[in-house]
DNA sequence: TTCATATTTCCACAATAGCAGAAATACAAA
DNA sequence: TTTGTATTTCTGCTATTGTGGAAATATGAA
């Protein structure tokens, strides 16, 4: 595997750094892959709609999240490759390069 | 599974969101288990004294690395017990809760 | 002691982030 | 058209973050 781009990931991990981020991608991962309305996060996440579409912008701007218009609707997805990727660097920084982690200790906390 | 603590795990992300951090988790790891001392990673890193520590207070304070001192040296290591539970988080959600991403295609990106 | 090394804390400053009301824009329906 | 709904952009304010020089603290060596 070569060398990963640690300012790019240092970036996605900025995005998810914040509460209402982590909850708009919750909420946009249990609705994969249709994703959801802005709306429809405002009503669930009760934060202004400036605000929240703030926080939109800078998940966009990571590329955690994408955006399609229907009609006067912005259907806002989880973006799963980037957070594959993400994924991918963490599991290979834990588990592949440095042996920190047993993989099976990842999975088994899920249960 | 019970709810995660969201804000927890956002504060984790954010102390993971900056470039320097994650390069020092990546020495850490790589010196997993010995850790490696401030002196050295300053070597590695070529950051200031003074930032480096504050970036190592961040870590410290969201237990992603812990110290012990040996003589006047500080050893700092990655908390793995830490980021094995970040990491389960992440698969739970991206894996478990969602369906967004299929576990082989984590494993995979790591070769 | 005295001196050297390791690391943090103090201080200050610039840059960025978070927040949210109000206005603007985009689109659709009547 | 006119009106209504969806969403973003504008504006401004406050809080937090990143940075690093200089001083302080901790420890060990001579």
């Amino acid at each position: 595997m070569k060398t990963p781009d640690v300012a790019r990931y240092a970036d996605m991990f900025a995005a998810m750094g914040s509460e209402a981020r982590v909850r708009i991608l919750r909420l946009l991962l249990s609705a994969h892959p249709n994703g959801m309305v802005v709306g429809d996060l405002q009503a669930e996440l009760g934060i202004p709609n400036s605000t929240l579409s703030h926080h939109l912008e800078k998940l966009k701007n990571e590329d955690l999240v994408s955006v399609r218009r229907d009609r006067q609707f912005l259907w806002y997805t989880a973006n799963a490759e980037t957070l594959r990727e993400l994924l991918g660097f963490l599991y290979a920084e834990c588990c592949s390069r440095s042996k920190a982690i047993r993989p099976d200790q990842i999975i088994q906390l899920a249960k």
